[in-house]
DNA sequence: TGAAATATAACCAATATGGTCTTAATTCAC
DNA sequence: GTGAATTAAGACCATATTGGTTATATTTCA
């Protein structure tokens, strides 16, 4: 019942472009350095994001990654379910014929209850209030 | 992030207990048999329950388990965590000092939350209350 | 054409998961 | 005390997942 690395170094690199220039290419490299994630680790997991829409990447000299859309418009778990696909907390969320049970046990509304409560929290913080958050707090720590 | 096996087992099994006469002791094996559950592997869960003192166990001839206290005062969450360990959403909750940018970052809240959130519902659940909501709609259906 | 970038896929070591199996240790009834 | 019934504990094991690394494309710009 936890975060991976791949959903936390997702989650970084995202907090990193929200923070540059929105329209500038940036390297993956140098995310990399800067937030210390392992590099080629990191060259697998930004592919996830532009799968889905949240990161634009072009290649060849000039080349790097940028968000591709807002990031306003970009939640939490929209990352982090990028990286490490669509969150449940029990099987028996996943389909309803996976558990014979599912038509009276009462742990399943508990588990839905659980998840949605979960994902309302993550679905509520967009990368760009968490970005502003965060450069706040680090401009007025080094004042 | 996502319940394991061990986990799911060990709320049956309690929800099994919480339906029987609560001064009978009950063999692992019946558990076992009515819920579907490994015979071998339950015999390595329950322990976990007895340690932390969620269930009492007699061991020889008339021997099994039973709740070592009011199922009204059992939580889903004591059962889970009894068996997977605390709930740690992300690694950097553990403790303060796994990751360096405790201080400023703000997804640390975010994960705090969002596990506090999680563990409130699951706290909010009786085992009393979820096996008598079980054995309500097992009624109702074979009606 | 060559340098600079990302993409893809194969590979790999370590760990966690979900078990099984064997051997104690207890307890009760006779 | 003996034996049957029961749980406890620990060794063992196959498989899947995680968290990478490495090698080889592929794309783009100058």
């Amino acid at each position: 019942m936890q975060l991976t690395m791949s959903g936390e170094y997702a989650i970084r690199a995202m907090l990193h472009l929200a923070g540059e220039d929105l329209n500038k290419n940036v390297q993956i490299q140098d995310i990399s350095k800067k937030w210390d994630i392992p590099e080629n680790f990191l060259r697998k997991i930004i592919p996830l994001l532009a799968k889905v829409g949240l990161v634009m990447s072009v290649r060849g000299s000039g080349g790097g990654i940028k968000l591709a859309k807002s990031p306003n418009k970009i939640t939490a778990l929209d990352v982090i379910e990028a990286v490490e696909g669509k969150i449940f907390l029990n099987k028996c969320l996943f389909s309803d014929d996976i558990c014979d049970r599912s038509d009276w046990c009462s742990m399943h509304e508990v588990w839905e209850e659980a998840q949605e409560s979960l994902k309302n929290v993550l679905k509520s913080k967009s990368i760009a209030q968490l970005s502003a958050t965060n450069s706040e707090r680090i401009k007025n720590r080094s004042q």
